[in-house]
DNA sequence: CAGCAGTTTTGGAACGCTCCAATGAACTCG
DNA sequence: CGAGTTCATTGGAGCGTTCCAAAACTGCTG
């Protein structure tokens, strides 16, 4: 009567509800009762189930449990196809997030290189096996993305990290409040004495990229500063950025706000290239807090996504939709935090 | 009689072989020969029975699957913990790679938080669905890591993204090669003149930090350089590695090679504070490749792991042991590659 | 101590699929 | 033209679990 588990674990698998219920003198409906209903066992036979579960090393199989109760307590999460050069540290934190919370409801999480709904695959492939998930997490949603359509059209419960831009709303979305973010960073900088603020910032016409300039233009005009000739634009890229701020600078910017880190890196080189320093000619603010932030000199004050709480809230909110279907779309707009570095912590206008 | 898939589709989950069978005027039997063994099934029935998955929408239940054929095609994945701190950058496009290979298999990957065999975790947390996955693959496996003994125990078939430096050899591996790493690196530096090549790596022990240290020991060698008084060592901090590489640089080194890119970057803060330029004055090589080594200034030289090729190489070897179990154990080395910046291009010693 | 309500346990069926062995159809050949 | 051979299809069983309804045990009352 050995009390190790692992003796008989080699052999594991056979191990099934029946073998449990002999051992230990009951029925197999009993150990399961004792497993999901342990209010109706009686403490006696709970235990003696209890023991012989342990002795046996018995681990239900999930592949009955599912197809029993038709609920595979997994959730998909799509990843979005990342080029070889653009690194997106982004998703680490966020997909840690991701599991640690569904972990904790019961749920794992299950990887799609491409999503479905995404372009390029026929109908056989595409189908594959999307039932095999209870529900979906997407990420990186933007303008024209088909996935959510497609998803609802099937009846999927989902949720999207990022919120709608365009056309029709559907389902519930978790965001960051990219505006909120750039406002506290004008806040910041007013607070340190600045006045000419300027705003780099992508093409206009993405949500995702007129958010954060939209928090810049309301802070601005809430203190009553001039946006005018103070905004420029730029893709996210070194080279790109750094000729994009040149005459933000060449008008007396004394802060720049940055729509993402990459830009900003961008103005420290326009900075350099003029023989000004970052954080003491000029105030510069970034956007995401990436890896790089902190390791810049100066380092990078940024704007900080709360990646671990969409994470759980992305969780939530799938949750909730699964429990009840048809209930209206529920959406979760978080704050950003700045994260203060040396590019914008001291006076020097 | 609708060609459209969708209209049925949202009523899907109750579409079954019986009904796609019904449908066809075949057995359900000849329905999955229909999925599974096409050669089995006569043209014209093949045909039928296709339109009929085709109209119905129908696609095959996972779970049941599973149940019969005891094989989940699943691929459990166990995510490092990572401090809040810590960023991975690493993960992402290996977590890519690995999906990626998984699906062209049939496979997907499950995510594991907590990897099994790690601590905290009672025993009835702890056997949760383990048999709901056909393999592992494990990542940041160092010294005294228990995953594998523990996986061994229980027959998983598992492969380890890192080698195992001490203890018995278990299970499958695949690595990359750093000593290549920082050979090719020596190699390189000798190509542009260098002599006096210092090394900054990790405190001795590890067998993850050795690893470099012997490549570079080994390159210097074979060119009769010395390496007496040309090594360092610091934790993975800017602030220490600044320190630690002081006296290397009073010493007169002309290059240095570091174990990672955050002791390369370490390096160039030492040079600044000397009004010394990398890559002018002394050229300096990282390890990893991360994000941020393509946007300092100078660009660093660094050294990149093949982490798409490693993802194929880690679904490849699991593949095979699950197909036989009792085959010899397989290990994969593979080579890192120089990836040339700024920091380290011109001679100038 | 039969009768009844309440609690605890149980047998049987079903989830959707694939394995296995057996049947039927078509085709070859002595 | 019946026997052997191959090829295509089929019925039945079973994977391990939970649902459902019925059965067996309490304990309490009249």
């Amino acid at each position: 009567m050995p009390r190790s588990p692992n003796t008989r674990a080699a052999k594991a698998g056979s191990v099934t509800l029946a073998t449990v219920a002999r051992r230990a003198g009951v029925s197999p409906q009993t150990v399961s009762n004792a497993l999901n209903a342990r209010e109706l066992l009686r403490p006696e036979n709970l235990e003696r189930v209890r023991r012989a579960v342990d002795e046996l090393g018995y681990r239900p199989h999930r592949a009955a449990q599912t197809l029993r109760t038709r609920s595979s307590k997994l959730i998909g999460y799509g990843i979005r196809p990342t080029a070889p050069g653009t690194s997106t540290p982004v998703m680490d934190r966020f997909l840690h997030a991701l599991s640690q919370t569904a972990d904790e409801a019961g749920y794992r999480i299950l990887l799609f290189t491409s999503p479905p709904g995404s372009a390029g695959l026929d109908g056989y492939e595409e189908l594959l096996d999307l039932h095999s998930v209870d529900g979906f997490v997407l990420s990186g949603t933007d303008r024209g993305d088909q996935r959510q359509a497609w998803l609802e059209k099937r009846g999927v419960p989902f949720v999207g990290f990022g919120r709608m831009w365009s056309g029709r709303q559907i389902g519930d979305w978790v965001d960051v409040d990219g505006a909120s973010g750039t406002d506290a960073a004008v806040e910041h900088l007013v607070g340190l004495g600045h006045r000419r603020i300027a705003f780099l910032g992508w093409p206009r016409g993405s949500g995702v990229g007129d958010d954060p300039a939209m928090g810049w233009q309301r802070a601005m005009r809430r203190h009553s500063l001039p946006v005018r000739g103070k905004r420029a634009q730029s893709v996210d890229d070194i080279a790109s950025a750094q000729a994009a701020v040149g005459p933000l600078l060449d008008a007396g910017a004394t802060a720049v706000i940055a729509a993402s880190d990459m830009l900003a890196l961008g103005c420290y080189h326009a900075l350099r290239e003029r023989r000004a320093v970052p954080g003491t000619d000029v105030a510069v603010v970034g956007f995401d807090d990436s890896p790089t932030a902190v390791l810049l000199s100066p380092g990078l004050s940024t704007v900080a996504q709360p990646l671990e709480a969409v994470g759980r809230e992305c969780v939530r909110l799938l949750l909730a939709r699964m429990s009840e279907i048809g209930a209206p779309p529920e959406h979760v707009l978080l704050e950003p935090s700045l994260v203060v570095r040396d590019s914008a912590s001291a006076s020097d206008d």
